[in-house]
DNA sequence: TATCCTATTGTTAGTTA
DNA sequence: ATAACTAACAATAGGAT
């Protein structure tokens, strides 16, 4: 009231990482809404579907959305008989690394694909000269869903494999309580995380999920549906 | 230039699938490039890492960004020594094909994690009273970067096996020449896919890679940069 | 069918609370 | 730190090409 200031509004700004630590937070987390927004946006109206993963640099959040009705189906099929869950506990905490685990295998298949094909590839001879610009690039082929399906055996037996190489190398420090991950086998000191991480879901319009995980000292952000009010 | 009619300009849409299947294709693409815009803009500016892959309905579009200077790193470690191209030829669709299985997995554990998760939590009851509002949603868990790493090695190890089982499923069908994929081995009639698919890449500004793979009848689709510019 | 155009809606940087 | 506000910027629906 005293200044009578309102505001310039918004400005222009510079497509570069953003300096003020702060300032890139909150950016962060309104981009992150408007990104996830767009993508949900994007399956209402055209059908597609989509998984959009999210690894902010600092706080280590990690958002995932998709829409895929026969992973859903998979879900009723392959879903553990839900009455070990004390045991399951801890698992539970090595198949989610494994989803980030295999996050990164597929990123590496990627990258190895790339690797290969752009061997006999014509633009071979663009990426000579732009190779400093183009390191970070890595194309992906697409695949029918007939072929996806076909494969789904195939990978059910490869996601038990999974979780057996996951509790062997972690069986050893998982605390059994709550969604925490020890890597107690490290030879190297590996610290042990923050014990009180607090788990936030936030809910988007259509068919998008998002939970980001916060650091222990502060258990905000829970933005409830602030925005997307059609009018 | 006989009208004189300009254009009502941006009119306000519903959300909802577009009944319309021209208009839809237009959005389709409008809305793709847009999202991969914003993701481009949100790793620039704040650093984010981020994985897009978006699944168009009808022409079975795939697309692929992501960036992620430890990935970039094994894919220098892990990458094949260039000679054996030859034989790679086929391999290479073969890991393609993992590539989008591993995906696939890596959504079937996010649900079976969780169905898992679900049980002890305090949404649980939430979910079943909007139980057919929720079914497409599945939350992931957060994991620091560190313990990512400890994953990595044991995650080289099953690279392999995924390669091995591929291979073992395709290898009776795959032509040795192109990026095509056969599934020669279903028990039911499964239809080989056409067969001269194209490929084409299509860039994004700062480190973002697109490639749709279009049907054989239409080559166009590259919009070489088109907008984006600063101005 | 992809792109150009433009009016309009939608997103968000900067600010205040 | 997050929530709300506002004005500037950016994305895009519809139409023409």
């Amino acid at each position: 009231m005293s200044t009578g200031r309102k505001s310039r509004g918004r400005q222009k700004i510079e497509m570069k990482k953003m300096s003020n630590e702060s300032n890139l937070q909150v950016t962060f987390s309104k981009r992150r809404s408007g990104l996830f927004k767009k993508a949900s946006e994007l399956c209402t109206l055209c059908g597609a579907e989509v998984v959009l993963i999210v690894f902010s640099p600092g706080e280590k959040v990690f958002s995932f959305g998709h829409s895929n009705v026969d992973t859903i189906i998979d879900r009723y099929l392959t879903r553990v008989p839900l009455q070990h869950i004390g045991t399951m506990q801890f698992i539970e905490a090595h198949r989610n690394a494994n989803v980030c685990g295999l996050n990164e295998t597929l990123t590496q298949a990627n990258n190895q694909l790339d690797a290969e094909k752009r061997h006999g590839d014509e633009l071979s001879h663009l990426r000579k000269t732009t190779e400093a610009q183009f390191w970070w690039a890595c194309p992906i082929d697409v695949m029918s869903r007939a072929q996806l399906e076909l494969f789904k055996k195939a990978l059910e037996e490869l996601k038990k494999l999974v979780a057996q190489h996951a509790d062997r190398i972690m069986i050893q420090g998982a605390p059994p309580q709550t969604l925490q991950f020890f890597v107690g086998n490290a030879s190297t000191s590996n610290n042990a995380i923050h014990p009180h991480q607090q788990q936030q879901i936030q809910m988007y319009p259509p068919q998008f999920f998002q939970n980001p995980i916060m650091q222990p000292h502060w258990s905000g952000f829970n933005n409830t549906g602030g925005g997307y009010g059609s009018t």
